[in-house]
Formats: C-alpha cells, structure tokens, sequence
DNA sequence: CCATCTTTGTGCACACGTTCACAAACGCAT
DNA sequence: ATGCGTTTGTGAACGTGTGCACAAAGATGG
C-alpha cells in the first residue's frame, strides 16, 4: 500500500512543531517556543498600557498558564528578570521577538485563495508581527486576476519566480486537500522550508522543511469527544457487550466479520451512510 | 494587576484539550484522542477505496504517525486488530467514530461572521462529521440579516433561544479579540460547554467548559522560529554580549535599564515602532 | 548597614508521551 | 495438525514537560 510519499520527515502531527528532530539545538525546549507567542502577546498589550514591569504571577496570569512554567520558559532565554521586582515589560518583547525571529521581515505566499485563503489574506495577525503577504496565489483561472484585501491574485505559475525573487521561506496553504501535496511540492522546489497547512492532508516533505498544521476538523471531534465524556458521566451506556470484551471473545468477533465478507455486516458508520465523505469536499476548504 | 477573570480554569495553552483535569477518566490519553480524528480521516479515506483491511505500518504511514504509537493508541480503545492481519477497516471506523462522539449529531454556533466566520460557515468538514451548523450570530446590524452558506446571519440576542432551544453544546468564536470574552461569557451562560477560539485572547471559563484555541498568528511564529533557526546555524551572530551574560553583569544592566526610565532607552521592539499591534487589529480577524 | 519583604531562577520529583523490542496470536500452506 | 511468516498488543526504558518548593538575589525601609 504505502500511502505518503517518501519520507514522514519533518513532525506533523498533534506533536506539532519539529519534534523528531530534537530541534533543542540550543536548548529551548519545544513547548516553551510554542509558549513564547502567548506571553509575547500579553507583553504587547501591557507595553501598550504603558505598563514597565510585570511579576512572573500576573503575566501568567495574563498568558493563562502557571507561573513556575512561565520562570522555567524565561529562564531558557537568558535571566532578564529582575529578583523583588519582575521583568521588564519592553525589554522582554524585545528578547523573545528577536528570539521567534520577528525583528525580521517574514514574506509568506498563501496558495488556494477560497474561503479561507480570503480570511488569511485579510488577516491582521500577518501584518503585526513581520509576516508581510508577499503574494497570493491560486490555479483557478476564475480567481486569478481578483483581489483579496487589496493584492492582486496570481497564478500559480509565478510561484517559483515570487518565492525565489522575494526570498519567500514561509509558505500557507490553503488549497483543497487534493491538490495540497502537490502545491506543498512545488513550494518546497521553489524553496520554500516552512509550510503552514490548513488542508486535511498528511503532507510529506523532504528533511529540513518544517509543516505545521492547522485542522479544524480535528478540534471540533477532540471537543464532541470531551462533550461526549461529559454527557455520559455516570450512566453506563452499555456498548455492546463485545466492543470491550478481555479478548478471546473480541477476537472471535473479529474473525467473524471478517468472514462476513466485509459487505452488509459492517455497523454503516454510525449514521447516514453516504460515502465521499473525504473526497468531495465543496472545494476550497479543508474537512 | 491581574488580567484575566477569575479561574483560570480548563486548559487553553499549547497544551491544547483538558490537561489539568486528568481527563483520563476512561483512560484515554490526551495525546492519543487528538490523534484519533487523523486515523478516522485516513481510514475514513480506506473505507472509499473499499479497503477491507490495513496493517498498523500502512495507516501510520497513512496518518504520519509512528506505527508502534498507533498501535499503543488503539490498545487504549480496546483490542480491535487481528493478529497477522491488521484492522478492519470498517469496524475500527465504527469504533473511532463512536469514541469520538462522532456517531451522533451536534449543532454548533459560530459568533462573529466575518472572513473567517465565513469561511468556517462554508467550511465541508463540519457536516461531513456530525456537525452541524445551528445558526450563525453577529452582533453587527450590518452583517445581521445578511447570510453565509445558505443560513442566515442571526442578531446575537437570539443566542440564548438558540442554544436552549436546539440544544447547542459547542460554540465557536471568531469574533474580533475585544468581544471574545463577552461572548464567551455569554456562551456559557446559555449553556455552552465546549468552546473553539480563534480570537487571540485567553477566556476564562468556569470549570466544566472546554476551550480550545486555534491562533494562525502563533503558528507562524513557531515557524518563524524554526526558521530563523535554520538560518542562522553556524554563523555565531553576536548578540549584544550582555544578553547572554552570566548574570551578575546581566543584572547591572537590567538595573540600568529601569534606572533610565523605560522610556528612550528601550530597544524599540526591533522595528517600526508603531504601537497599537494589539489592539486596533483590522476587526473581524485575530491577531 | 542591616533586617525584612518580594520575586526570580532552579533542583527535584512526578506525570505524561514516545519508542523499542519481543512474546503471543493469528492466517495459511503443507 | 504442525510449522512458518506476519502482525498485533504491550512491558519497559527513555525523553519531555510540569509543578512544587525553596534558596538566592535584589528592593526597600529604618
């Protein structure tokens, strides 16, 4: 069978980020990086407020994590704190700015202008933090040469020839999931060496190209499951006996299905049981 | 000080699900549950292919994931796979589904139809797994009346009708940062308990109530990261020599820095200084 | 200059998650 | 039936992340 491509380099899953590859380089563990964005936020709307220092407890208060977690995650930057008095509200935007590399310019193509494509391209996270759109891009001969706040959309053709000119390292897509894998391909022979991916779509990339990915159907089932948990607390909804059976009994089970010919025996899914459920997706957008 | 609301309570970070609260009641992992919607969708992709059976090596691969942890991930469900065989296709669907909760149907609400909100409403994978959307609100008059993906736009003070009244458990907020917290609020109240953000702010919720956050503008942060790391690998660029001090000589330096008053002394935040990046983000999106 | 109070930075223990590696279980051919 | 090849399920080792609790460091007041 073998469904991915080559390689499953480059961490994908749940474990976001570049887990495999131990990426501590110089010691700053994973989850304090995906951290530092949170208190980075908080520092800004302080910094704002004019505030000038700011005690470990109220900033973790304002980023909604512990406190002993937040001394941990600073004291992997350096001790910029100050004992008896806290941390200096803008010098510590300073330091983890210049930390997540956002005192440079960030040019990031975002591929697939539909729905989302839009909402991204209108995004003023972007704009805040050095993440400059350097170009918006689709195949669609139909939304190419329209404009999404305030850019022109090109066509995919350009792609090598923006990435290479601009020196374009980030790139968003936004693609339906059938076209995901290829669009992720050519991005990463233009040169692209981080992907932001909003496509249901295992990508596979080659080592030393980063994909983080960005699932939003896969939210709404991990909350239906909690829901769920939440709902039948106490009342043992008794499933049918086999499902959880000590294993002898299951294994029948199994065997038995499996005889069955795989056709009418199976449970339908639970409900309606229309197929294409991953395929034809009403284009655009991710499922 | 102190920023955020009262409790602190049910997780938000980038430990993403309910931490804090065990959750393991049943026993299943935290880790494992958000992988779960990865196996469901390739499977799910299987099932479409009339794909009777597959090996735990074949659907990791399929899922990117290693096949020792999907196996340990199903162990958790119960023992669904034959040995010398591999999984049934259909049955470990039916099983997955049912775990998540994704055998029955749950209407949802999305507060705060702009871009994003737009894209959501239109978004394929909400129906294609059990969800369904209930209505969509905003409390603008000039986006109420209007309507996206077929449905109406709602005035927000039918929120509280329509959660009680369809029995709404999951709601999902794309409203501009500012109003995130009001509304989660008012969420809640209704009845709510599980909530997708995708403002960048940290709600505060009673405990009971699930939140789980998604933040393009942090995602691109973490890659950023990455990225300059990739950059910079040998080249030892020198960063101001006191950054990374051995402490005491940091410490003078921090003292200087508050005894210059906070005011020119300060680095700038790298860039363009201007202010207001927090708060005067172009509405409707998060930053 | 000393005492006291506040807050950081971190050692340590523990919980969680991942991976290896292998015995047990199963299908299948003979 | 028996043996062989395959694949699951899991015990155990390891790595990562979290949180407590406290000593050290600095601020502050007398």
């Amino acid at each position: 069978m073998a469904i991915g491509r080559s390689p499953q380099s480059s961490s994908q899953g749940p474990d976001q980020g570049a887990s495999r590859r131990p990426s501590r380089a110089r010691g700053i563990p994973e989850a304090t990086v995906a951290r530092l964005p949170l208190y980075l936020r908080a520092l800004t709307a302080l910094s704002e407020r004019s505030v000038p220092t700011v005690s470990s407890e109220e900033l973790a208060a304002a980023a909604g994590v512990n406190s002993a977690k937040l001394r941990k995650d600073f004291s992997y930057l350096g001790s910029y704190g100050t004992r008896g008095v806290g941390y200096d509200v803008e010098y510590l935007v300073y330091q983890i700015s210049r930390e997540l590399g956002l005192t440079q310019d960030w040019p990031v193509v975002i591929v697939g202008i539909g729905n989302l494509g839009h909402a991204l391209a209108n995004y003023g996270g972007f704009a805040s933090r050095g993440f400059r759109v350097a170009a918006l891009l689709d195949a669609d001969p139909a939304v190419v040469g329209g404009s999404a706040a305030g850019l022109p959309v090109r066509h995919m053709d350009e792609l090598e020839e923006i990435v290479a000119g601009q020196h374009v390292s980030i790139g968003v897509i936004t693609t339906p999931p059938g076209a995901a894998q290829q669009v992720c391909d050519r991005l990463v022979e233009a040169g692209v060496t981080s992907i932001l991916n909003f496509a249901p779509t295992v990508l596979s990339v080659p080592d030393g190209v980063d994909v983080r990915k960005v699932d939003l159907s896969i939210e709404l089932q991990i909350l239906a499951f909690h829901e769920q948990r939440k709902a039948g607390e106490e009342p043992d909804r008794g499933d049918s006996v086999l499902d959880r059976a000590p294993g002898p009994v299951r294994a029948a089970a199994a065997k038995l299905r499996r005889a069955a010919g795989g056709g009418p025996a199976k449970p339908d899914s639970g409900k309606g049981g229309k197929p294409g459920q991953e395929g034809d997706l009403s284009a655009v957008m991710p499922a």
